[in-house]
DNA sequence: GTCTATAACCGGATAGAC
DNA sequence: GTCTATCCGGTTATAGAC
């Protein structure tokens, strides 16, 4: 039964996905797999021959749907006050649906930087683009003179740090309170998008 | 002999630091903590009973300092101007000595959330200083209206995440250099100064 | 305090029945 | 395809000699 066979292969990705989430790698159990998946440990074998496969197969869904999702606005920005609100809003927006993904992505980055960087590699981001739109805006004086990689680096922190840090932020500086911490997120994509214009327009109104 | 003593617990957590960094509490190995000491494995068990209490021991010298560091940047700031400074080039000239150290420390904060949120707390920040000074500062109109929540946050997510995602700017925003991505690093704390001051001063200047 | 040897356990993987 | 039972390697932890 082919139906059948999808719909194990699916909740055997949905249980193992939030398992190596909550756990990473080394931490996760194939057995606690597959009791969250309502199955026994031979069927996850049966279905992806070894720990390290399944792994790798929820890695790859984790990341690519995050990755393409940032190539969109790379690739159709036309100029760099919609690059920021467009990277912005579609990565908050990403995240907040998805708000373990930062830190299990971060974790195996350092795990296994290699295989990720060869993923983003491939994917063929057009970082030349965006660098040219700064520094068309840059000469014409609307911007200051930022480095585009800094600028880069500065816009995915602002974006990432919040859902990565989400149990300092929530248990200290709101003192636990989950609708707090919801709030600011909430806030956030607005708050990010006026601090670099802010940051980086000359003459900035307001 | 208690010199002796000394300098083998020492080895141990010297050693079983560098493990842990590398690799994770999960991903670590006692043996390889053992070689790395010098020692054998039993030897770890003679001077902390478990993997555990070693791992305790060594999160919580790392995590320590970093966070008296940074309390002290807190109690002495004296206006949002010398904060700013002062936090970011502490910060950052930390984490440049240190530069594992964030990733090992997110990733127990989502491994054991309420462990390392009670340590943030016991050391008593005082979280209000700084909102006063900013709201003084905004009341003044030398500084836009920004919530001091989202500054701090601001603040450690542009110190931090060059770190934590070391191998994704070096890998692919540099190609691999070293040297580029030292270069970026060096440049860092001047950048973020610049880039918070220009986002939240009023007439700011250049 | 430090070692070697080994116990005790755990977890990934497989065999084989249904 | 799915299950139960089991194997086997690796890892933490301990016993006991020196």
């Amino acid at each position: 039964m082919v139906n059948k066979t999808e719909n194990t292969e699916e909740k055997i990705i949905a249980a193992a996905r939030r398992v190596f989430i909550r756990k990473g790698m080394d931490g996760a159990r194939m057995q606690e797999i597959a009791n969250e998946a309502g199955i026994n440990k031979a069927l996850l074998h049966y279905y992806f021959r070894s720990k390290d496969k399944l792994f790798d197969r929820v890695f790859a869904e984790s990341f690519m749907p995050a990755l393409q999702t940032i190539k969109l606005v790379f690739d159709e920005a036309k100029d760099v006050d919609s690059f920021i609100e467009g990277f912005v809003r579609n990565y908050i927006a990403l995240l907040s649906e998805n708000p373990y993904i930062p830190h299990f992505i971060l974790h195996e980055i350092n795990r296994n930087p290699l295989r990720v960087v060869g993923q983003i590699k491939s994917s063929h981001f057009d970082r030349e683009r965006i660098a040219k739109m700064v520094a068309t805006e840059v000469n014409g004086k609307r911007i200051r003179a930022f480095d585009p990689v800094h600028m880069m680096v500065n816009l995915v922190a602002l974006c990432v740090f919040p859902f990565v840090a989400q149990p300092i932020i929530q248990g200290f500086l709101f003192d636990g309170s989950e609708a707090d911490y919801q709030q600011f997120i909430d806030e956030r994509s607005r708050h990010i998008v006026l601090f670099v214009k802010s940051a980086i327009y000359l003459n900035h109104p307001q």
